[in-house]
RNA sequence: GCUCCCAUCGUCUAGAGGCCUAGGACACAGCCCUCUCAAGGCUGGUACGAGGGUUCGAAUCCCUCUGGGAGCGCCA
């Protein structure tokens, strides 16, 4: 029998969530759900230099708008908490000072100058630059001297003799590494922090992580994280490393160029769900072309059907999705997603009115207000193609059209109808002119609800302003 | 510099030696439908990074190169 799976996402709030970690937060959810299992959120918050609360805020509101619940994490302890690292130093005290005990970590006393001069003469010659075990050899009565005299320490896991590390990655299949190509490295900052390596694999172990996917980034630190494990007859989960997702131009993603984050994806209207469909295929080919309803995400999520090779963020593609989520909005879901864009003096009867007659034409909320400004102000400007196509039909159409709709209303069809018979004109010849004076502009909703939904003495404004339009 | 990883249409991908004159989706072009746009239907163009092997046969296996990426931190 399979024990139950546990995952995780384990974000550093040292900015905004950016599609690539989202797109592990919700893998990581979906192997979880697929298997009846739970999914954890922990914070790393152990660098105090760069994160800051506002950023662990952020992400998890990100996380909660692309509908990731956990079921343990921050605010909803399940007994194995905290849930944000830098509340558990505690825990990884004992651990450290189970390590010097048993002599599988010493301390350090090199200074970051000698570190750095060590590293670049290796480099210089060639040499992958590691710890060199300068303060490994040291005896048991220089350590304790060096100890009493206040000289600042790091602690350093001890790297064990020649033999393989060896684990089965769950998406690159099966790796090996010498151990002896590792440099002895620090487990403990010298201001007594856990280093990232450090915690990240213990706190797995304690919240009962089962199966671990993360970026391709963490691979090569993957045996470091073994080794510590073993050490304290920790269990260690099995690992998946996802390949990064880079930029449009191929370049890993980034805040300097300016990379796009799922915050800015919210702000500008992007659906969670459409946001959703597109993650899920990138790198993942167990889904089917068509799309599908995030609660049944998880049916299609396989953890074998990870690809290897790096995806890249294509905003044309996740704009299809936008509007594959949109059409699926009814009209009070797309009056609500609108509800930053109408004006403000609308009552809610028209918003979800104007709504409904809009819904097939907008890709984000922003594409709404010039409609708005059709449905209930006044037209910019004509361009040049409605210019032209309003002085074809010339003022004659116009004030025929105009003397009509005094007579038939807001009917389209009957107006249509004794237009056609008055002017001669049919099809796209009596149409366009019509859309072309009613709206400006060639696209939109169908021309019936469009009248039917412009107040009359604008529409009698608009025919007017058009007969008087001069052919050029 | 050293170690490791990756490589199929513009993009996401299918492909685990013959089923591949390489399939699907998005995007693009044309046509149909239609008052327009979108949707829908049909059609089309576009890819196995290069070079060597192995094999009767290679997108699939091996090697080299090229390109991209990661790691080698008292960052996470």
């Amino acid at each position: 029998m399979e024990l139950a799976v546990v995952t995780r996402f384990a974000p550093s709030p040292t900015g905004d969530l950016h599609p690539g970690n989202a797109r592990t937060a919700l893998f990581s959810f979906l192997l979880a759900r697929s298997r009846g299992g739970r999914f954890v959120l922990r914070v790393e918050d152990t660098d105090r230099e760069r994160g800051s609360d506002d950023f662990i805020a952020a992400q998890i509101a990100d996380l909660a708008w692309l509908d990731l619940p956990w079921d343990a994490g921050p605010g909803r302890d399940d007994g194995r908490g905290p849930y944000r690292q830098s509340e558990r130093g505690h825990l990884y005290a004992g651990y450290f000072e189970r390590l010097e005990r048993e002599g599988l970590a010493y301390p350090c006393f090199c200074t970051p100058a000698e570190l750095d001069v060590a590293r670049r003469q290796q480099l210089s010659a060639g040499e992958a630059p590691r710890y060199l075990g300068t303060c490994r050899s040291l005896s048991a009565s220089v350590r304790a001297e060096r100890l009493r005299a206040g000289h600042p320490a790091a602690l350093r896991f001890a790297i064990p003799g020649p033999q393989a590390i060896e684990f089965d990655d769950i998406v690159r299949g099966p790796q090996s590494v010498e151990a002896a190509s590792l440099g002895d490295f620090v487990v403990r900052r010298t201001d007594g922090g856990a280093v990232f390596f450090f915690c990240n694999a213990v706190d797995d172990a304690l919240m009962g992580i089962t199966h671990v996917l993360r970026g391709d980034d963490h691979l090569s630190n993957t045996p470091r994280q073994l080794l510590v494990l073993r050490a304290l007859g920790l269990p260690a989960p099995r690992y998946g490393h996802l390949p990064l997702l880079l930029d449009a131009g191929g370049a890993p993603q980034s805040k300097r160029r300016g990379s796009v984050t799922i915050a800015e994806l919210r702000s500008r209207g992007y659906l969670p769900a459409a946001v959703g469909n597109y993650l899920l295929r990138l790198g993942h080919h167990g889904a089917p072309d068509a799309w599908i309803d995030p609660p049944e995400f998880a049916g299609h999520f396989h953890v074998d059907k990870l690809g290897r090779a790096p995806a890249h963020f294509d905003a044309v593609q996740l704009d299809h999705w936008q509007r594959e989520a949109v059409r699926r909005l009814d009209a009070e879901a797309t009056a609500g997603w609108l509800a930053g864009e109408f004006p403000a003096d609308w009552a809610a009867s028209r918003r979800v009115a104007a709504a409904a007659l809009l819904r097939g034409n907008l890709l984000l909320p922003g594409d709404a207000r010039g409609w708005f400004e059709i449905l209930g102000g006044s037209l910019p400007p004509l361009a040049p193609d409605a210019a032209s196509a309003i002085a074809e039909a010339g003022p004659a159409f116009f004030d025929a059209a105009l003397a009509t709709y005094s007579e038939t209303g807001p009917n389209l069809t009957l107006l249509v109808e004794r237009l056609k018979s008055s002017t001669g004109r049919k099809g796209k010849a009596l149409y366009m002119p019509l859309r072309f004076a009613l709206t400006g502009r060639h696209d939109g909703p169908e021309l019936a609800s469009l009248l039917a939904a412009i107040p009359q003495a604008l529409v009698r404004d608009r025919l007017a302003g058009a007969a008087r339009v001069q052919g050029s």
